[in-house]
DNA sequence: GCCAACGTTGGC
DNA sequence: GCCAACGTTGGC
């Protein structure tokens, strides 16, 4: 089991058009960044991600899981893209805020505060450990 | 709204 | 294959 960071902008795909999905889960459509994309091709269903608000935001604000694994992007002939489907899991009791994640110690190699431009980012089996403690969520 | 950082593109 | 130019992203 891998845990991965997706990132959005709410007024381009929310956290609650996500939820309103269920389980039927929603393709992470539109990713055009190869490293990005080469996070998606190694996930696994079952493996779970975040969901990072950025913008005003900035915040984790929810668990979600992989229910389908990588296959091309609906958007696009490009056959260079694909994508995979997540469904929401779980809302967090507390977002995690960049802030947070910056101040904390623990924190200081995660992609998100290092690279917060990379769209779908790899989370350590440590950092999901911490971000979900602050987040007041089970791991 | 600005600007820095990064990735991609295309000319040579 | 290198590198300059450009576009996009996202924090501030």
């Amino acid at each position: 089991m891998q845990y991965w960071l997706f990132k959005s902008e709410p007024n381009t795909w929310s956290w609650d058009q996500q939820v309103a999905k269920g389980n039927a889960g929603e393709e992470w459509d539109g990713v055009r960044n190869y490293q990005a994309r080469n996070n998606m091709r190694a996930m696994k269903i079952g493996d779970r991600g975040f969901f990072y608000h950025s913008l005003k935001e900035k915040a984790i604000v929810g668990v979600v899981e992989v229910c389908a694994e990588a296959h091309p992007d609906s958007t696009t002939d490009d056959d260079r893209w694909e994508c995979v489907d997540i469904k929401a899991v779980k809302p967090v009791l507390t977002p995690v805020t960049l802030q947070m994640c910056k101040d904390d110690p623990r924190l200081a190699d995660m992609v998100l505060v290092n690279n917060s431009r990379l769209s779908v980012q790899p989370v350590t089996e440590a950092e999901w450990a911490v971000v979900c403690q602050m987040a007041g969520i089970d791991p």
